[in-house]
RNA sequence: GGCCCGUUGGUCAAGCGGUUAAGACUCCGGCCUUUCACGCCGGCAACACGAGUUCGAGUCUCGUACGGGUCACCA
């Protein structure tokens, strides 16, 4: 390659703004881990007025998942992390796919080679056995590393399988400066020779991300704590091409318990198991960006756009963070409950609709009793599947002592709600209403001693979304004086 | 095992040398009420341990313990 060529990957460069990328690789959905990292880097572009763009890594060609990219995508998009270049809409550094820039990094890898900051190596791989035998941690020169440039330069020509490692120096120390870490030094003697050009020809993580990083003209670099000992290889890397080192941002990890990470393998949920499971987007969002961050007030529900107000990264704490679900739930709940009426059915309706097939119930007025009772969507179905069929239940749940009821008073009960409901001329829940808390007045009972009875009757269940007024309401006249009248029927025979 | 990092209630966390050590989730009371919720009010509960620096340490230093990360031709 002729510098031409170099300089003109550099001339395309993007210079003076934030430039913040995700880059996940495609596996198939999305942690709740990379959600998060994804929503720092957004935060730390936008709120600088900055760039954030979307880079696919698929340089695993053993782990490639089709249709990955576009749950990606779909993700980003529904939190609301929109992304200024990316694979399907370009951008003045395009490709943003790794595996669309196979043929941009060979040539730095072979000047670094020509460098001396790198060598090839004709090894045969590593047994997937002996890797990971017992204590055998020790790192040892690779034996090629000596080799003559000319010499491997010739049996690379000459068509040797090799791949590209990195020539650790062997002495003196790097020292890594991260904006949530802070200052890591480490002797160099203890770096290994990290691969740079698998032998498939394909870059290696370690390399495609420094080589895609600099020519993509990323200033803030946030990755996972996982990451961290790999820092210090990197800036080697930047330091032999002579490249500016971007701010690293290093996040730490999410955790299922103290000992382990949240791991889908191990069942953990991802992203997209907990929008399945009936999470709200912006939930999920404001859940796991506070995971790790605190903006530092009393203030925890954030819109992206509070975000994008009060994020800085020093608030980006060094310890892992356990996932707890309980307060995913918590989030989940502020929000449905912060919902307009409107939007609210909206979302709900899928869920009212696959156990409530009547056309006769209102999804809207099933919506509106269920709005402040629902912590997530998918428990929509079990709390209203008695609208749809008035379930077996034991008539024991007629005697209630705080609503001063037994069955003997629940039938009574019964027979008098029936006889106002049946000549009620205007089926509303006002009118429901008024004419049930007048009769308990008349029968000079507490309104709970009527309530409660008419309630169980017309639902069967002991726990409903609403009371007894909005039960009816909903189920009509008709069906309530049914439900009403099973009732007495079951009482009397008890 | 080497190297690196971390440690405030059960969980998320504020705190950046002087506080009665915030707040949120969970849990437990109470109020409201036609059930359950919602809402409101209240409560339980923490600086891992040991030295040192300092008039004074959750805050600084060192050590110990515990936990995590990493040591792939995976990312």
């Amino acid at each position: 390659m002729n510098n031409k060529w170099f300089d003109e990957l550099e001339a395309k460069i993007p210079k003076g703004k934030v430039r913040t990328r995700f880059a996940p690789s495609p596996t198939g959905y999305m942690h709740v881990g990379g959600l998060r990292t994804a929503l720092y880097a957004y935060l730390v572009a936008k709120k600088d007025n900055g760039t954030f763009i979307l880079r696919i890594e698929d340089t695993d060609m053993a782990r490639f998942v089709e249709g990955a990219t576009e749950i990606i995508k779909e993700t980003l998009n529904d939190a609301g992390l929109n992304y200024d270049e990316g694979p399907d809409i370009g951008g003045p550094v395009a490709p943003y796919t790794q595996s669309e820039r196979l043929e941009l990094y060979r040539p730095y890898a072979e000047l670094l080679c020509e460098k001396g900051a790198a060598y090839y190596c004709f090894c045969e791989p590593k047994e997937e056995d002996d890797k990971d035998t017992e204590n055998n941690f020790e790192i040892k020169d690779d034996p090629c590393r000596d080799m003559p440039y000319e010499v491997s330069k010739s049996r690379v020509d000459a068509g040797d399988p090799f791949v590209v490692r990195m020539k650790a120096p062997r002495d003196g120390e790097t020292t890594v400066v991260d904006a949530v870490f802070g200052e890591i030094t480490t002797p160099n003697k203890i770096l290994d020779d990290m691969v740079l050009l698998k032998r498939d020809g394909y870059p290696t993580y370690n390399f495609a991300n420094v080589i895609d990083d600099h020519l993509m003209g990323i200033t803030h670099v946030m990755r996972g704590s996982e990451y961290i000992s790999s820092a210090p290889k990197y800036n080697l890397l930047y330091e032999a091409f002579g490249w500016e080192i971007p701010v690293y941002i290093t996040v730490s990890l999410i955790m299922r318990d103290a000992q382990n990470k949240l791991s889908k393998r191990h069942g953990d949920p991802t992203y997209n198991d907990l929008l399945d499971d009936g999470y709200l987007p912006e939930a999920v969002l404001n859940y796991v960006a506070l995971l790790g961050w605190s903006p530092g007030g009393e203030r925890e529900i954030l819109s992206l756009k509070d975000m994008l107000e009060v994020f800085d990264v020093s608030g980006i704490s060094k310890s892992p963070a356990i996932f707890d679900k309980d307060k995913l739930l918590h989030f989940n709940s502020e929000y449905i409950r912060a919902m307009s009426e409107e939007d609210f059915a909206k979302i709900a309706k899928p869920y009212i609709c696959s156990v409530i097939k009547n056309k006769n119930i209102s999804v809207d007025a099933v919506a509106r009793i269920l709005q402040a009772r629902c912590e997530k969507l998918s428990d929509i179905p079990e709390k209203i599947d008695f609208f749809e069929t008035l379930p077996e239940y034991d008539t024991e749940m007629f005697v209630h002592k705080k609503s001063k009821t037994d069955k003997m008073i629940s039938r009574d009960m019964l027979i008098s709600a029936k006889k106002v409901l049946i000549s009620l001329t205007e089926w509303t829940s006002e009118a429901i209403h008024d004419i049930l808390i007048n009769t308990a007045l008349g029968l000079e009972v507490k309104n709970a001693t009527l309530m409660w009875p008419v309630r169980i009757a017309t639902a069967g269940k002991a726990v409903t979304p609403g009371g007894a007024v909005e039960i009816c309401y909903i189920l009509g006249r008709d069906e309530t004086l049914r439900r009403i009248d099973v009732g007495i029927e079951k009482l009397t025979d008890a």
